[in-house]
DNA sequence: CGCACGTTTGAAACTGCTCAAATGCAGTGG
DNA sequence: CCACTGCATTTGAGCAGTTTCAAACGTGCG
């Protein structure tokens, strides 16, 4: 599903075809909930720029580089790593298609992990300067971009917990679903997509060797809960990944004291 | 526990002494670096509202309810949690004095957790419509606004990394480290501190079962890095803690680059 | 003084990691 | 078009670190 159309060369992208591509979306949600009048809208889009599609392995930047804009995937994928005092990368995240990504590189002005494509991809960008000029001016935009950063910390905390505490069945699982979530919201299958990062990325985010996640990719399929060919994948029971998600055994026993 | 507005009984705080109390602070730097204005100054500091402190375990808030106002920790500290599948809670961050409370609320306008006193604590509130508002009227606030936001995701991240991969060992000196760092910033001592949590929170934080939280001090006591005694602790050599926050041999290998 | 709770300790079971080697896949050159 | 080579993925076996269960300990509180 390989959905290129104009193929001619690079089609300037409008916030319309960002807004369809991506409901999971940052962006969509930058525009669509704060009921942006046809002029704030157009406002918007003309602050966003386009850029020439990454290859596999190219980057949108650098760690420690300038901060200027932040991008929104429009197709292809992305992974954020930064590098641990051993010097070993580490895989922070996966950005999908609709999501906005730089979001952690505000703070010190400077990209806090270098963002490299997984497959070819293309962005636009959406300079800060601009878009925080264009906050002041929209109330509504300056809600919604506050309200997306707070979305980010709480889903930060989430996949904290996740990665955590639980093993590696479930946090596989749970990384899975919300792949899925992710993929269906801007359309796609939920249940058939293609893993753009490598098993070793995929370990490397979750805190789990590559040795360990392929593991789990078995036992997942022998108990026929999906079937993965490369990088292909598609889950055939997604109730029993849910399931997966809750811990095997729920103590009884009331944990934190105080209550 | 509904509000008893301040009287004199609870001296009105003002935005100059949380300056002074915080410097990790979220709220410092919501005003410093920006160079607001002395009449900007007051405006933030009109908005500001305080409440009667909090005795232990006491609630700011509680998972699901509406979210209206950010805190500012004056003193004391607390721990946010929220309740997995399971039942069981999560503690997913602690809060010390100077510390902006509540952002990742903003996204869902409900609180997506509980946040609890850990000993008897005094806030401040910072009611979010008229810090946007304000927001809007003084640029340089909005855009401390999106930093800190951004700095909290940046946070998250590395902490994501801390918990998702390394030792036991590593995970507590780290912690410990980013308390002492936080005190320290705040004009305490970086040294001698009160861990006002029970080791089950610690643990749980931590993503580790609390024995191992129990063994990990006693190993740094035996170690003599530190000393422990109930609450209370003074770390002996931070130099040693912060040699342990890298992985313990550095793999010449490195990963993702080429193997 | 003793109960209750948080903390510490000990031993056994389990999970995931490391190391090592086989297999599969893709891009290269013959 | 096929064999070759390099890299990613898979598989296996042993080991290390954590969790779990169970019980002792200590302290604060009634």
């Amino acid at each position: 599903m390989t959905a290129v159309s104009g193929s001619a060369k690079y089609p300037k992208i409008r916030l319309f075809d960002i807004r369809k591509a991506c409901s999971t979306c940052s962006l969509r949600e930058l525009c669509l909930p704060v009921g942006l009048g046809r002029e704030d809208t157009e406002a918007l889009e003309r602050i966003i720029e386009q850029s020439r599609p990454l290859r596999k392995g190219d980057r949108l930047c650098s760690l420690g580089q300038p901060f200027t804009t932040l991008h929104v995937v429009y197709s292809g994928s992305l992974k954020s790593i930064t590098v641990d005092h051993n010097g070993k990368d580490q895989v922070i995240a996966f950005h999908l298609p609709g999501e906005l990504v730089g979001l952690d590189a505000i703070g010190a002005d400077r990209h806090p992990s270098t963002i490299e494509a997984l497959e070819t991809t293309s962005v636009c960008k959406l300079p800060f300067v601009h878009l925080e000029e264009l906050a002041r001016q929209i109330p509504g935009l300056q809600r919604q971009l506050l309200r997306i950063m707070s979305k980010e910390i709480f889903d930060d905390h989430e996949l904290l917990q996740v990665v955590a505490r639980r093993k590696a069945e479930q946090r596989l699982a749970i990384l899975l679903l919300s792949l899925s979530q992710r993929f269906a919201r801007r359309g796609l299958s939920r249940t058939r997509f293609r893993l753009s990062m490598s098993r070793h990325d995929l370990g490397n985010f979750l805190g789990l060797a590559p040795e360990t996640t392929s593991r789990v990719f078995k036992r997942f399929m022998e108990l026929g809960w999906l079937k993965v060919s490369g990088k292909e994948i598609e889950l055939l029971d997604l109730a029993a990944l849910q399931g997966m998600t809750a811990k095997p055994e729920t103590t009884p026993l009331e944990a934190g004291g105080g209550r």
